[in-house]
RNA sequence: GGAGAGAUGGCCGAGUGGUCGAAGGCGCACGCCUGGAAAGUGUGUAUACGCCAAAAGCGUAUCAUGGGUUCGAAUCCCAUUCUCUCCGCCA
């Protein structure tokens, strides 16, 4: 969410920014604008109303103890007066609130000033490109009959347990997950983040905290019974672990890392795009999350950039890395890179992970505050991004380093998996 | 799931109708004291919104949340949420 006293300022940049996102924002500005007033209007005869009732209230105590009763008596007819007319107010405030919210949460956030033109993901410039794509034998074979041809993957069984989209994973296909999982987190841990375990579920608090409520419902699995949401990410209940609390500036940088299940509907996505392991329902992700003064959340995002880079590297995976333009970016997001690895028998290029600075965006909604040197409170910045997503790992790393003989198994993840081979 | 108790500021804790944004303590910040420190001592120490060009200042709201009673609510009433204790169940 916005910040309405910038807005208020800036109205015209936010309109100029918000266009390099295709997003016409004029008309909302404006409403915004125009509720803003009315609100600060509504607000002061209500402050002003109260104030008085306050006061009759103090003079009546005091001709009480007087025992001026009559007096007191005219002063109670005015408070009654005061109270119907404060009811409305209250009402009226209220609304105004209500609609001025809705107006500023329609707003996605202002896309960085060096945010490249375009509006699709072709016109995403390319930032970093390390692929030396492998050339791969005769009688390549896709992933997912990889994954059958090895039995590590079983998409048929998932089906009977559940549904499409919840593979299950077996002998080194699940003991290759476990080993990326824990080679994640100690790379993050190197890099100093703190390992945290959240709960999978969350409250709408904290699904709103992070924005995926109130629209992006349908996208989250939702447990009626005791009005929960699954994640989607990591993201949302580390994050919220930080929902209205003020930080004092010796506390930043706040560097967080989560390993979790991820739980998506995707609801409409179906099609060749989404075979195998490229679009789940559930999968496993680590993320990183981290907390930054606004002099330095930019320099963060590089040093998470890179981190993630030297992930992939180590997976000595074909990458690249996209900046993505206006029209690409999320809602909530300043300014975003994504990672690209290549999976050489789909000859596809495939999203592993996504990193962000969303500035004080998400910071406004969830109240996430610091004190500054001077004690003023402002609010922080946070960064997310994954490091890294599985299934898409998987897939690239199954398809790229098979050979007649079996799927090789990168050195760096050796120690982990306890075999160089899938057979 | 059943029965009971409770929810107050960063923390502990007092407060059963007005003088309460809230005693007292701890913590924290700054000052005094000291050769330096501890002890002692003084002052300060929530958040949001609004008025004001701005600071100062002032107004309003906030004692889990939402409603109600009352001229007036941290305090009384109702609902909800959460926490704790005991019982039951259980990895």
């Amino acid at each position: 969410m916005l910040e309405l006293n910038f807005l208020r300022e800036n109205p015209q940049l936010v309109i100029e920014r918000l266009a390099v996102k295709y997003f016409d924002a004029a008309a909302t500005v404006q409403k915004i604008l125009d509720t803003d007033v009315l609100r600060r209007e509504t607000q002061k005869q209500l402050d002003d109303n109260l104030a008085e009732s306050n006061q009759i209230a103090k003079e009546v105590g005091n001709l009480f103890k007087s025992g001026k009763q009559a007096e007191a008596a005219d002063l109670k007819a005015r408070s009654a007066e005061l109270k119907v007319l404060a009811k409305d107010l209250t009402d009226k405030t209220e609304e105004i609130q209500k609609e001025l919210n809705n107006l500023l949460v329609a707003l996605p956030n202002l896309p960085h000033a060096t945010t490249p033109k375009g509006r699709h993901a072709e016109d995403n410039p390319v930032v970093l490109l390390e692929a030396e794509i492998p050339a791969l034998h005769e009688g390549a074979l896709p992933h997912w009959e990889l994954a059958q041809k090895y039995d590590i993957i079983d998409f048929e069984l998932g089906v009977k347990l559940t549904g499409a989209g919840f593979p299950v994973y077996k002998g080194k296909g699940a003991r290759l997950q476990r080993a990326l999982i824990n080679f994640f987190i100690d790379e993050a841990l190197a890099a100093g983040y703190l390992e945290i375990q959240p709960p999978l579920m969350v409250n709408e608090a904290s699904g709103y905290g992070t924005g995926q409520l109130p629209d992006k419902d349908s996208q989250m699995y939702f447990v009626g019974l005791d009005n929960f949401y699954l994640i989607p990410t990591a993201e949302v209940p580390v994050t919220n672990i930080y929902r209205d609390v003020i930080l004092k500036a010796e506390d930043f940088p706040v560097k967080n890392v989560a390993y979790s299940s991820c739980f998506r509907r995707e609801a409409g996505s179906y099609g060749k795009d989404v075979r195998g392991l490229n679009r789940l329902h559930q999968f496993d992700k680590v993320e990183i999350v981290q907390l930054r003064h606004p002099d330095d959340s930019y320099q963060a995002l590089e040093e998470m950039r890179e981190h993630v880079a030297s992930l992939v590297r180590k997976l000595e995976l074909p990458f690249r890395i996209i900046r993505l333009c206006g029209g690409d970016m999320s809602f909530t997001s300043a300014w975003t890179y994504d990672f690209e690895v290549f999976s050489a028998a789909q000859q596809r290029w495939l999203e592993v992970s996504s990193v962000s600075n969303f500035e004080t965006f998400q910071a406004n909604r969830m109240k996430l505050r610091f004190k500054d040197q001077s004690g003023k409170t402002r609010l922080a910045h946070t960064l997310n991004g994954s490091a890294l997503a599985l299934p898409r790992i998987v897939a690239a790393l199954l398809e790229n380093n098979q050979t007649p003989e079996g799927i090789k198994i990168p050195k760096a993840l050796v120690p982990y998996t306890g075999f160089d081979m899938i057979k």
